[in-house]
DNA sequence: TATTAACACGAAACCGTTTTCGAAGGGTAA
DNA sequence: TTACCCTTCGAAAACGGTTTCGTGTTAATA
């Protein structure tokens, strides 16, 4: 095993001062050009590589990123997290993830041991815990240390900071909208519970699309579960009662589930009732038929988060000055509308 | 903005020296009660917090655990990934995952840079190139400066270190036992290039079965595609070619496209033609019907994985036995199958 | 010959901790 | 009074770098 070589290594080898070795290393014009070549060669002979930490400690500068996000399993937050490394790579940046589960306390819990010291800026989308408590403290305290955050989807206004969502309203407004120009008239929505950022912007797409086309919003099209398990019992149900010709689910799986509900009591898709979902991620392209998607395009994203993390780290001013970016959706058609 | 608090600063507010508010701060005997209240007050009162990058370097241990995999959108990786997550959360450890894209150079350029002080070890997955490339010389860099270092899933002969992997070819056996037992004569493998160590082991499996039950091994049956792109006509075409009435897969899409397609030309699954495919992934639970998979059981691997890491690191003790824990695979039946 | 500038390098401080060792001061025992 | 021992604290080195500032040597200039 070959111990890491250091600066005071080289130096003692060759007896001249650490300093003489730093700058050498560093093409200083200070050192002559005998004296440089001597220590370049013997430092590129073993390899010398500076130690990052004592590189982070003196610049009080990491090159890494806090990424947080409640589940990695999970196609969207997935791409974002591409996005994310790929972009903050490129610039020199390591990401260091953490998954809240959903759950408050992790979040706490990791950002707390992550601000001291080990990252210069966060990236987070928030758990749902975090989101039903309405607790925002963790964040503050970052945001007062002088830590950049960044916030992307699951988002709140209780914080001051860069975020980036997508048009979730807007999604939401276009697939009605579809739907209606496809000669749909009883269109559903199933969504989650309100506490959800993103829910309640869709919620508010679908019933617009619905009031400016001349067609009634009525509560009892509307489904709304509770997060966490999909109860599938109450989708079937739902499906059953209800006179349905089209349904916008802000999820893949709801999706899929009432897919495969309405196909197993002979109903033909599109033809009978159509479909479109939230997220064009892997269950969309696969089922069959292929389900007519909104593509939140998560990889921008997450490339988007990144750049505006590192510009906030980057940039010496002080300024407090923050911005949204929002997203537009693209709707992804597929057999489970008519084309 | 509030800006960190440092012993140094604690020190020059209370009049005593640094070394006194690190002991006080740590309960020392050395110190007397009143001093250590005082300093134990004033440092909660302001929230001190050690600065992990100096603790870092004095300790030469970062508690950061270096991941590289080959791409983060991916089921079974991102079971894996949690698996470790949580097991290294445990222990005080945290994540910095990196992505290799399948690339040689971006899983070199990754390990030399997290090699240089960032990380207490590695987990890895190698990468498709790296396998095809079969050239390993920077996880031997990495071995020799006494980096612990874990393979798991896509691992190599040519390193000594400790591994896990899944009993690929038990699975593939288990499959293709099952098939038998089902009653199924012409039974076809659709896998990818041999350069994976997996999909070789999955092939053996395959062919043992077959021969331990006294069928035939019949190249013309066994489909190998190249990675990377999902060739669609060539499965087509050799579905169509075949007569089959069973078909392993070794991954999700090769199984699920190939239920489509011989949907699309009547066939009952799984009266006509039955499936297993490998990874008990996403899609297998949501297609029409469920396809019966052979589980890898991700999220253990990845905290076995974990675990043997940490083990490492911690011990003092630099003895060169490494182990290799094969998991093994369960299969979940679902309606591709007759059950 | 004395002054000065350029060149090449080293000493030391610093980033924020931990830890070893030494020392001041007071108390006790001989 | 002397010797010794606790108790309690601080100085300093160390982790591995960067950077400022100073200094000795040499050569050019007055």
């Amino acid at each position: 095993m070959k111990q890491k070589i250091t600066l005071k290594h080289i130096a003692r080898e060759l007896s001249v001062s650490i300093s003489t070795v730093s700058k050498a290393l560093k093409n200083s014009e200070e050192i002559s050009k005998d004296t440089k070549d001597k220590i370049q060669a013997f430092a590129k002979l073993y390899n010398y590589k500076p130690n990052n930490i004592a590189i982070s400690l003196k610049n009080r500068r990491t090159k890494n990123i806090g990424v947080i996000i409640p589940d990695i399993v999970h196609h969207f937050f997935t791409t974002v997290f591409r996005g994310i490394e790929n972009y903050a790579n490129a610039k020199g940046y390591n990401v260091i993830l953490c998954m809240s589960d959903e759950s408050f306390d992790k979040e706490v819990i990791n950002m707390e041991l992550l601000a001291n010291g080990s990252i210069d800026g966060f990236i987070m989308a928030l758990s749902a815990e975090t989101q039903i408590k309405n607790d925002y403290n963790h964040l503050k305290e970052v945001a007062e240390q002088g830590i950049p955050l960044v916030l992307f989807d699951r988002i709140t206004d209780e914080i001051e900071c860069d975020k980036v969502v997508i048009n979730d309203m807007e999604g939401a407004y276009k697939a009605v909208t579809k739907f209606i120009e496809d000669g749909r008239k009883q269109i559903a929505l199933i969504t989650t519970e309100d506490y959800y950022s993103v829910s309640r912007e869709r919620a508010k797409g679908y019933k617009q699309a619905l009031l400016d086309h001349n067609l009634p919003y009525r509560e009892n099209l509307v489904l709304k579960l509770p997060f966490m398990d999909v109860d599938e019992l109450a989708i079937n149900e739902f499906l059953d009662r209800e006179k349905i010709d089209a349904v916008l689910c802000v999820n893949e799986i709801y999706a899929i589930h009432s897919m495969r509900h309405v196909q197993s009591k002979g109903l033909s898709i599109p033809k009978d009732i159509s479909f479109i979902g939230f997220t064009d991620g892997i269950l969309s392209k696969y089922s069959t038929p292929g389900l007519t998607a909104v593509s939140q395009h998560g990889e921008k994203m997450g490339a988007i988060a990144a750049e505006m993390l590192i510009e906030k780290i980057e940039s010496e001013k002080e300024e407090e000055t923050y911005t949204t970016t929002v997203l537009d959706t693209t709707i992804v058609a597929r057999g489970s509308t008519n084309n």
